[in-house]
DNA sequence: ACGAAACAAGAGCGGTGCTCTCGAAGTGCT
DNA sequence: AGCACTTCGAGAGCACCGCTCTTGTTTCGT
């Protein structure tokens, strides 16, 4: 087997175990990932790891597309899953609670990829395919349910005209067609739902609210409701 | 003036001093504060800043309270410079406005205040009250609406027992007798308005949206109708 | 079988937060 | 005015960091 060598298959290995020593020191010690104790713990001297990765950054972004894509494979699934592909706002809540679970569940991933940027980092092209895949799954609901008759688009006058362009645009290069207020919408669903996560992620619900899960709960219903999803049945 | 001595007058203004170049190192070169680098800047030695802040961590402290208490000062201006009281649509939109501006003018330290948290960094209690500031301005606009009769309660009804209990207490907390299921509203509303300045501080809305002052205000009109105010005049 | 490429290890550079010691300078009391 | 006490700035040093360069070894393609 020419195409995967014994050298190569050792590498591909190697790639994924950097990434998941990486990984865990992350949900431990927080973000600043530190090289040398991921080459301590692989048993292996810190310049070693840099026949793997050229810099911290480059492992970091490698973490990121990972962690982008686990949070799209979470909550794609939960757009497909529905038993009831009719019952719009059962897949809208169930999108949200998947992207929220998944949040929950890695903690440090999710401040990697949606906590302040680091100060010299910038994002590579490579992550913004993935990272475009949870609000893409949002809009896409949206537009189902428009195709579907679930829902009414938004007086088309509800933009200025600057914005209506921008929306415009933005809504023909992934779903042609879509109106730009629903479109707004949608986004202010992928804010909300950002914003919901994040408060409760970095503790800013502590010693306020209690029961989580019924106030995510109520507050995407109410963001349902000004979507215009149809009513819970 | 023994209350004040020389010394003690002179460590005020160093306070002041380092507190100052360590805001502009901070604007410059990203979150990742160097208190060497401050002391460089300062022409002193690094251990003589350990004479005023115990630890880099405190000196963020002082950062995050101050910066807390600008963003205050900002948000409060606005909920009462309104020229008509009556008008809560266009006090909510000036607070939103006043608190994106503030973090456009501040990014980083915007990025500071509501950016991941530090990994091995707990927020003292001392950070808690000035936190507190703008989603109270915010809530507090719902309740003098009330009051002025401009808004109507959402039914009593709408939260599930649990979540009711929480949020009463909430509201008993801040606003006494404010009904829950409109804290719950003002809350959705600080979600979205932190949702939309960190989207657009930190990227998310690159190449994406051109016209940002216009999709903020329509989202935050978006909101402002789920909540319940009145329509603009 | 051999030259080329990939690899792990080690030393080293400049940077970081933080601690400790030491001499200088200001403070308060008699 | 003199003296004990506290505060201060400077310096050396510790352990850690990202990253580079060199050296010797192992594996690859031909």
């Amino acid at each position: 087997m020419p195409a995967s060598s014994i050298r190569a298959r050792v590498r591909a290995e190697m790639l994924d175990e950097i990434k998941a020593v990486a990984r865990q020191h992350l949900a431990t010690d927080g973000a600043n990932l530190s090289l040398r104790a991921v080459a301590r713990d692989m048993g292996m001297v810190s310049s070693a790891i840099y026949r793997y990765f050229p810099s911290r950054d480059d492992l970091l972004t490698a973490l990121i597309i990972e962690a982008y894509d686990a949070l799209g494979d979470a909550v794609e699934a939960a757009a497909v899953a529905a038993t009831d592909r009719l019952d719009l706002r059962a897949r809208w809540q169930a999108v949200c609670r998947a992207a929220r679970d998944w949040a929950l569940a890695h903690p440090a991933e999710y401040a990697l990829l949606y906590g302040s940027p680091v100060p010299g980092y910038a994002a590579p092209d490579d992550t913004v395919g993935p990272a475009q895949r949870p609000p893409l799954t949002l809009v896409g609901l949206l537009r189902e349910g428009l195709e579907d008759g679930l829902l009414s688009p938004p007086p088309a006058n509800e933009l200025p005209p600057q914005l209506h362009a921008d929306l415009t645009e933005l809504a023909d290069a992934f779903f042609p067609g879509l109106p730009p207020a629903l479109l707004a919408r949608g986004m202010a669903g992928w804010t909300q739902l950002f914003g919901l996560i994040s408060f409760e992620l970095f503790g800013r619900l502590n010693r306020t609210v209690a029961h989580r899960d019924a106030y995510f709960d109520h507050q995407v219903g109410l963001l349902a409701d000004l979507i215009g999803l149809p009513p819970p049945r």
